[in-house]
RNA sequence: GCGCUCGUAGCUCAAUGGAUAGAGCACUUGAUUACGGAUCAAGCGGUUAGGGGUUCGAGUCCCUUCGAGCGCGCCA
């Protein structure tokens, strides 16, 4: 047990208060109704078998002093709470060590990780939908958040290029004739080729047959035509692929593509390992192994199918090669899997049997980032208009074309050309944010209409606040680095200009919070909170007209600060703050 | 049947086991000769699905009932 007087010192040790917040025991934060609350003191009287009361004053006054250079009240409010209100000389200097950093204050983590993070994965020759918005955008947030911090980040795209589906899909190639099926799927109509082959392979007993003999062929990988044919299905698709990640605005390209036909090679060695470990066991002439705590519908324990019956692969061994590969190979210590929660026992028995093969062990950590479904107003799995699955680039395309209807409105002397940028940096910006702004484990009901409003909780009102900032500046003819030279002292005289500051200090415990959790949403409310200070001080507090140069020299750097971590925090979740709009 | 994930204001969503459960939208009322009104200030709105339990303290953890969605051996 930890010396509950080295726990109180650290609980209140200024630097520590001032930020609010991360650490591997974060007893003091930010609050409304003073500028830090400390509740660590009840912890410490469980322990101790004390009443808190006692305790929290026992911390008082052995906190007391150290603080009283920094904190005008400290007080006892409640059982066992110590309100801290920090002076305003002492949030000034934090503040400027902030500023004066290229990471506003948010602190690297002792000992970088080497995370591999799987997301997007789209099915080649299959149209993106809705559901890879989600993990397309939250795994593009959690990698550039992960890399800000300073952890090296390995972007693996699992592409679906393998599997019983290429057999149909390559007789369908031969059939049609090898250019109009490149004509046809190079315009983007992945869904329309898909299709056509499936209505075939539905129909048709001899396609089937054919199908089936084309899979085999493929598998034995010594096939030239076959070969060319799979390469070409999966050359167009991640060229059309390539355009809407580009389109979109996220890290992903073909340099991170990792599909499932990267992994064959090591399957053998999957079924070999886990053999001479003695987990494997044939069962229903299938390899399996039994995992501890899965049971099918009858109650009876559930196998991972690791082989199947005649000799095949399935995509648990897929995934069971994909953490050797990632552990060994890769040598990553953080193993990210942002897929969709109906997938949540696949990924919980394979991590399951990759623990017991001894593949997964500590320090190597392996998470199944999920989430939940995007919905339609009517609560049911977003559709288009005619019924089908909203295809991806529809969406893009709708929320452009939405924000060039605002933007052309608001800002019709804008040259054409900027116009257009703009209005893709607020539609993809809108699309995104309304991903990211939920907590991610929960279905969000989609609507164009919120998510491209410029009020409420939304990434037009960010962006609109970074513009109103670039717009003081642009009026004063004053360049923004050029406050960053001066540092002027901050003065915090009225309650806006003090909120802001502190909204400001908490930037650091925003992003830990959020990286954490995995969860962006969190980085999104706190953006969303400093917004509302900075445009509460906006209204209240004169920039260029403030009634003396200090104070106006003060909220000049105020306002850049604010801008810079509205620019920071909004990069960190793939979207543009842009100077005007 | 078993399992997973959910259930918070009229609507959309927040809330490390901590103080009087917070925002936004909508609605009502105010504010502009200020740096972009794409705004701000205020009001209205709650038995956190129901019931038990653990705890100094539960929206949060445990049990249970109800409701919703999704999974449950040879597709990926």
């Amino acid at each position: 047990m930890a010396d509950p007087v080295v726990t109180v010192s650290h609980l209140l040790e200024p630097a520590f208060t001032a930020v609010g917040g991360h650490g591997s025991d974060p007893v003091v934060r930010p609050s409304d109704r003073a500028d830090a609350q400390a509740n660590g003191a009840l912890a410490i009287a469980k322990r101790l078998g004390q009443n808190p009361r006692q305790v929290a004053e026992a911390v008082l006054a052995l906190a007391g002093p150290a603080l009283a250079d920094v904190c005008s009240t400290i007080e006892i409010a409640g059982p066992g709470f110590l309100n801290l209100t920090f002076t305003d000389e002492f949030l000034a200097a934090q503040l400027a060590e902030a500023a004066a950093d290229d990471r506003l204050g948010v602190r690297c983590e002792v000992a970088p990780k080497r995370v591999v993070i799987d997301y997007s994965a789209p099915n080649v020759a299959k149209e993106m939908h809705v559901g890879h918005l989600r993990t397309t955008v939250i795994g593009d947030a959690l990698t550039r958040m992960l890399m800000f911090v300073g952890d090296t980040v390995i972007r693996e795209n699992h592409i679906g290029d393998w599997g019983t589906p290429f057999g149909m899909l390559i007789e369908h190639v031969i059939d049609i004739g090898e250019d109009q099926a490149a004509a046809g799927l190079s315009v983007g109509d992945l869904d329309g080729f898909y299709r056509a082959a499936r209505a075939k392979f539905d129909a048709d007993p001899a396609f089937q047959d054919r199908a089936r003999k084309r899979v085999v062929l493929l598998q034995s990988d010594d096939d030239l035509e076959t070969t060319k044919f799979w390469q070409m299905l999966v050359e167009l698709s991640t060229q059309y692929f390539a355009t809407l990640y580009a389109k979109l605005g996220v890290l992903l390209t073909n340099d991170d593509l990792a599909g499932e036909s990267s992994y064959n090679h090591l399957l053998p060695t999957v079924v070999e390992r886990l053999e001479s470990l003695g987990l494997l066991e044939e069962n229903d002439g299938a390899k399996v192994v039994f995992a501890p705590g899965f049971t099918n519908r009858e109650g009876d324990p559930l196998p991972l199918i690791v082989e199947k019956r005649g000799g095949g692969f399935n995509y648990a061994a897929s995934d069971l090669a994909c953490v050797i590969d990632r552990v060994e190979r890769v040598e990553g210590d953080l193993l990210l899997y942002v897929v969709g929660a109906p997938q949540a026992q696949h990924f919980a028995m394979v991590f399951k049997v990759a623990e017991m093969a001894g593949w997964l062990a500590p320090p190597v950590q392996a998470v199944h980032v999920m989430f939940g479904n995007v919905l339609g107003s009517d609560r049911k799995m977003l559709k288009s208009r005619s019924g089908e699955p909203l295809k991806f680039a529809e969406l893009l395309d709708e929320a452009v074309g939405r924000a060039a209807v605002a933007v052309a409105e608001k800002n019709p002397d804008l040259p054409a050309a900027e116009q257009a940028e703009l209005a893709r940096i607020i539609g993809i910006g809108a699309v995104k944010y309304a991903d990211l702004s939920t907590d991610r484990i929960k279905d969000y009901v989609f609507d164009w209409d919120r998510m491209l409003a410029f009020d409420g909780n939304t990434s037009p009102y960010l962006q609109y606040a970074h513009v109103r900032i670039c717009s003081i500046f642009r009026r004063a003819e004053i360049e923004r680095s050029s406050i960053r030279d001066t540092k002027p002292a901050v003065l915090l005289d009225t309650p806006q200009e003090r909120a802001l500051a502190l909204r400001l200090l908490a930037f650091d415990s925003a992003v830990w919070d959020t990286i954490d959790k995995f969860s962006p949403h969190r980085l999104c409310t706190y953006l969303f909170e400093l917004a509302q200070d900075f445009t509460a001080f906006f209204e209240h507090c004169p920039v260029l007209k403030a009634s003396n140069e200090a104070t106006k020299q003060s909220r000049l750097s105020l306002c850049d600060t604010t801008a810079r971590v509205l620019e920071t925090g909004l990069d960190l979740l793939g979207i543009v703050a842009p100077e005007r709009m």
